[in-house]
DNA sequence: AAAGTTAGCAACCGCCATTTC
DNA sequence: GGAAATGGCGGTTGCTAACTT
């Protein structure tokens, strides 16, 4: 025969957990730990609840070094490579970001992260099948690689200096400042940028949405920057219809079969 | 100011591989 | 060897706060 069964599942508390609840769980397991056995855990903290949810308030909430709060850059960037390599194996990934929880991930992906990546490849999306015009000469900016997730890299400041002095048609703000080719400082709010390719295909800038709020000097921002999408409704319509994750797989398949490089630095969508 | 809508997140559900007896 | 529980995981739900109309 089998285990006894884990729970009287007509006896346990369901829904949020109380302070004093996540006060017990956490005393018992610092003292005694969790014994191997979640199931019989909650009859030894004294908590009417079942072994699954107590088992999953320690691994998301009460364990030490969990980190709450806002992702980071890099680890925006660890999840979009993990996830465009392995999918939505949450725990793989989190298994990488000391501190963040599989659950976390998971409703960071769900709510933030895959809207933005969605936004990220329409754009390309839409700078493929509308190509902007291939800068002559191509001017000498830095060979790195621009990521849409790190607008305040020095590559980007490069890029936007050198493209400006050609008068080419990119531009791009980021929070903060950068130096000019004259040596002055500019400042800027936001980030706003057109995207396109070098002529070696080496380099990709993005379209994105974002605001201008003092660059006039330096970009050539052509009035609104929702001006480059053709409605703004087709991207929510992207984002709603069907089922979002295929549309952001067709849209991956196609920036991979565009044998083009995407996000290069991020080792996302790179041959 | 109130009602309606949306976004974020904690927690639950259910499936499946593993473990136990 | 097989039945049944456990542990672990990804998907989904439902509550609530924030935002919009």
């Amino acid at each position: 025969m089998g285990r006894a069964p884990c729970c009287d599942k007509a006896n346990v508390k369901k829904g949020p957990w109380s302070p004093e609840e996540d006060a017990k769980l956490k005393e018992y397991i610092d003292k005694n730990g969790t014994g191997g056995n979640w199931i019989a855990l909650p009859h030894k903290v004294g908590l009417r609840r079942c072994g699954k949810s107590c088992r999953l308030r320690w691994l998301n909430y009460l364990r030490p070094n969990i980190k709450h709060g806002e992702f980071s850059d890099d680890e925006d960037r660890i999840i979009c490579t993990l996830f465009s390599t392995i999918g939505s194996r949450w725990s793989i990934i989190a298994a990488q970001l000391p501190g963040r929880t599989d659950n976390d991930i998971k409703n960071y992906w769900n709510t933030k992260l895959k809207k933005k990546l969605i936004n990220m490849a329409n754009n390309h999306h839409r700078q493929l099948l509308h190509p902007l015009p291939i800068p002559s000469p191509n001017p000498p900016f830095s060979q790195q690689y621009y990521s849409p997730f790190h607008a305040q890299t020095p590559p980007l400041c490069d890029a936007y200096t050198n493209r400006n002095n050609n008068n080419n048609n990119v531009l791009a703000f980021d929070q903060g400042s950068c130096s000019s080719s004259d040596g002055s400082q500019i400042s800027h709010q936001s980030f706003a940028f057109q995207g396109y390719e070098d002529n070696h295909h080496q380099n990709l800038f993005f379209n994105d949405v974002g605001t201008s709020a003092s660059s006039s000097n330096y970009g050539c921002f052509n009035d609104n920057p929702q001006d480059y999408y053709s409605s703004i409704e087709e991207i929510k319509e992207l984002i709603t219809i069907n089922d979002a994750s295929d549309n952001l797989s067709f849209l991956m398949d196609e920036i991979k079969t565009e044998d083009k490089v995407w996000c290069n630095d991020l080792n996302v969508f790179s041959d």
